[in-house]
DNA sequence: GTCTATACACAGATAGAC
DNA sequence: GTCTATCTGTGTATAGAC
């Protein structure tokens, strides 16, 4: 799938996720009427994303995601108990639709060595997509709940281990260099994750996210472990 | 240099940079003991990155730095002018000794594919050895005024060149296959982040800094342009 | 040089009108 | 459902004693 055809995909699946979250929260979002609650929601979490990302959450005051998000104070308390829960929700959000986008852009491929490059593409793509939603979701997971901050390192260990257990089968088919493909998975980790931390760099060089694939799937592809070079 | 011998010397030169610092900064430190002022300093900072590490800089209330410091919140007044001053010379500190222990390393190598290994293995044995500093420099960068942070992009992309130049010189030299060397930089600047940013990980699985630079090199010379695998 | 005590501003959160 | 007005805690920063 182009990265256009993708990024409609994602627009599209965006109103089934605030409805998803609605229901995960019944007792903090007291709004009844579904279609208010998923309007503003959606403008609580985008101005939410846009302040914090510039100046952090935690300096984010909730005067300030008032204005942008162009409601009261009081009202911003009908959709979220505190500052705390409106943290977990985002982050929340964040990794069910990146759990879910992941595991179905693999359902239909099953050449070994194309389910690695559907992989790594997809999550760029979708790091594209949702940029913003990365980003916060790595800056401000220290700021996590013990309980939420483990759920956080877990999430980051799982597409970890996707990404190993693709090149483990992509090696067996022998359409891979052997080696290891913990070490290799967490170096193409770094890599898909500069492509979301670093974007004004990027931008500023008219790098689009397709020659940034190609080039971290070539570096995945030629990767020998030390000595075997 | 293995790792144990350039952690010590990193340590020797400790004593100077805090009295560089102070040298910058005679308006603002207002105490004039250099040896009080140093130990202090000293003291301060690592406080500071300690606390500032766990919960971020914007969360970090002075009564934190006061307690972790074991100075009253008075005292601290006498060497920085308040929070904006101490976060500036944090990261020019850190901006110093990365630029200084970079060039140092390079002076005696000729070899062009050896003076990339030397400043890859180099980066990760500094980042190693002071990655509070590190860790802080990446994750506050956001919170600076514009012009330390436009400080802080300028560093960012001259280390990057910096890399670039030593792979277009091990290029032209014929000791690595011929490549988009800026892209080649991108990535393996991502690769060396990755090493202070996710310590947890890698210190869970007991990678020493010597496999995790062994490697991100193997990474480096195994490159290939897309299509050109 | 360092301390304690305090001024002052502003944050998160809520009450009650509409 | 959303607003305005307000309560209360806590933050930065300083004054003045030692």
């Amino acid at each position: 799938m182009s990265y256009p055809k993708f990024k409609k995909s994602v627009a599209q699946a965006k109103a089934d996720l605030y409805r998803e979250t609605l229901a995960r929260h019944p007792k903090t979002v007291r709004v009844k009427k579904e279609a208010t609650a998923v309007r503003n929601l959606e403008r609580i979490f985008a101005a939410a994303l846009k302040v914090a990302n510039e100046k952090g959450f935690a300096a984010m005051t909730l005067r300030d995601l008032s204005t942008a998000a162009g409601l009261s104070m009081g009202a911003l308390y009908a959709y979220f108990s505190g500052k705390e829960e409106l943290l977990a929700m985002l982050q929340e959000q964040h990794r069910s639709v990146t759990r879910r986008i992941l595991e179905e852009s693999l359902v239909q491929v099953q050449n070994p060595l194309e389910r690695l490059r559907t992989a790594v593409r997809t999550h760029l793509y979708l790091s594209e997509a949702m940029q913003p939603w990365f980003f916060f979701a790595y800056m401000e997971a220290r700021h996590l709940s013990a309980d939420e901050r483990k759920k956080s390192m877990e999430s980051e260990l799982t597409t970890e281990k996707l990404l190993a257990d693709l090149m483990t089968d992509a090696v067996a088919a022998g359409a891979l260099a052997p080696r290891d493909c913990r070490m290799a998975a967490c170096l193409t980790k770094a890599m898909l994750q500069d492509w979301y931390l670093k974007r004004w760099k990027h931008a500023g060089r008219r790098i689009t996210v397709d020659q940034y694939a190609d080039a971290v799937l070539a570096a995945i592809e030629n990767y020998r472990d030390p000595g075997e070079g």
